[in-house]
DNA sequence: GATGAATGAGATTTCATTCAT
DNA sequence: GATGAATGAAATCTCATTCAT
């Protein structure tokens, strides 16, 4: 039975509380449209102690990014590590990925969603947990593919194959919403379907030649 | 003899010169971070005149908004008629979207990558407008999958594999961006390898069942 | 018959207006405790305009330093040059002196009464100006003293006595607005009695010992 | 054996601590940019024992005021004292005046720097503790002249004297920090060669005549 | 005696927008 | 057709001050 109406509540507390708040405002508005009074008053206190105990609003933009950032990577090694083989990994990357995304819906929407020219600090940061994620990713899909692990950075035709797997999820994330009752295992199902074969493809580099020469 | 530098301009030139200011500025900034002072200034005119022609922020950001979907709906369309068979089509649709996006960045991020919760009207239009691609895509999947054209707003599995393939398309732009010399008929080639054999089994509503069963 | 209300003034006008009432809120308040607001309804105008025309609450400080010292500077200068023999020179300069600060107290209190600690740029700006008036001080006082007129900064015993007339004159200046009926000119005469004839002792490095050895 | 780290420490001796504190920022930062926040930090307190202790950022100020005023003065009297002849008197009040604002510039900072309009009840602390070091110099400087002592507030021509000597002096501090070898003794000297001999003059009320009459 | 948590009020600055010429 | 002059409203951020422990 925890308290109802706590007013003086511990610094780390609050501060993600502040973070709930933020992520959600940011994801609705966007990094320039939201306001701090805004966050403020949906996290319950007063603006003087957001600029306190996150100092500023690209402070606050940089620790939702960062947290998020975390969790999503987290989420997907969590269950990428005990897949056994390539296929069942992507898979469960790919399920993770559907879930956090469910779940946290706004997260995503500001890790991946904010119009461009940020400060730069910010963009820096935003760089970083991009690169984050899809070096996360662009495991799954070397491991679905070849056999080597490879260097950090995606590069060559799994970066390729790493845009477009990040891109289709990514876009999938609106249809979801625009069918909220699909659970996250069939839209993972149906993007393994539609991918998995020609991922193979591109990854030996093979290129399409079939019907015409007309391109 | 046309001057180069004319003070009166008749009013359609200057509509169009102010528009692709904004695009510029827009892209470049968001909606709400562009100022239309910024953009004025691009445009090589004073504030009064923007208000005169454009009314306001927001029927600046709809003019942009209205004049670049349809040079890409038309630039789709062009490519896909003459087409005549259905990979050939979607191999046309997909080379005519990453030339368009190769051409006019701008534009494309404009229309596509604008943070949430914008003005009412302009959440309106904009939903008009990727709708617009969307179906446009759809249209091209289709026809690479089943005989039928189906409603205008993308439903059931074309829905679905309509969003992966303007994901992942979207997405690849980014690429594009980080490797420069890369043609757009090599882009094209490679997402083709990646989704064309695929496509057919979720457009058919089969579903992927190889490997393990613990989903 | 002038105008009696004007609305659209035109921009150096305008500055010139916002400049003169910044320098009476400046003066009044001190750099930090003035509020831009005061300074635009005393101007007349909105806030906006004062930041239109003079950039930043600092950039409006620097303008106002900047003309002041450039009038003062001017006054010195055209009192001591028909001046025909040094004790004519200084009398002069001082009377200039005792002149501006009366008909631009507020101006005097802006070049030389703010509290420590400003921006780096306002501390260089002031710093520039002050030693601009020790120089036209300086050259009062040497051509009073030696016939050689030296460096541009005061050094030496000149330092020494241009530091201790710009003091004492400053100080002064206290003690007018405690006596308002005293005219310059006997505020002058006093002090050229107070200080002419022991000047020479310093600059010409005398010691004085007479009475005492205790020190 | 005291320890050097107190936890609790008694009231008067943390007071001072704070007063301590408090001068040194006000003197860097001048009243108004001072914030209680800092002085606080650098006495090594939390904020709320300030306003425990000294009410308020405004009597802050005030005690910071009276303290500093007390010293001075006690300063001049402690040196003039014994004193045996008007010209030992002045030297010696200049001696101690110099030797305090050499060991206590931040001190002379906030008695005789802060720009104007403070709040009335400092302007009120500030004009007493300004007229009691003029009253203190001005027994100096008339002992020197007249033998009468005189009323509390330096009137008529020592009055005059006066304000040129403290301005004098006040500005010798900063000529000091520009030479920071040379000692209190030789400026001393230095202004008393200076002044010395001019005063009477004005002091007896005499004017200057000598050369031209086109004042 | 001492402090972490909290805030109302007000500072500077920017922006979309309009008026008068 | 075109613009310099002008502003109301709202943004980020800081500060003196108090409460509850």
């Amino acid at each position: 039975m925890t308290d109802i109406r706590r007013r003086r509540v511990p610094r780390p507390v609050r501060e993600q509380q502040i973070i709930d708040a933020a992520i959600r405002v940011f994801a609705k508005r966007g990094y320039h449209a939201a306001s701090v009074d805004e966050i403020a008053e949906l996290a319950g206190i007063s603006k003087p102690m957001v600029y306190l105990y996150l100092d500023s609003k690209e402070g606050l933009f940089l620790a939702c990014l960062r947290r998020e950032a975390e969790r999503l990577v987290a989420a997907l090694r969590a269950a990428a590590g005990p897949a056994h083989t390539p296929e069942l990994r992507l898979r469960a990357g790919l399920l993770a990925f559907f879930t956090f995304v469910t779940e946290h819906r706004d997260s995503w929407v500001v890790l991946h969603r904010q119009a461009a020219e940020l400060s730069p600090a910010i963009a820096a940061e935003l760089a970083l947990t991009r690169r984050a994620v899809m070096t996360e990713v662009s495991g799954l899909v070397r491991a679905g593919g070849a056999e080597d692990a490879g260097p950090a950075c995606p590069d060559g035709e799994a970066g390729f194959v790493t845009y477009a797997l990040v891109g289709a999820a990514d876009s999938l994330t609106d249809w979801m919403t625009l069918h909220p009752g699909e659970p996250p295992e069939r839209i993972t199902l149906r993007l393994m379907n539609m991918v998995w074969v020609g991922m193979r493809n591109v990854l030996d580099g093979e290129v399409w030649t079939t019907p015409g020469r007309e391109l």
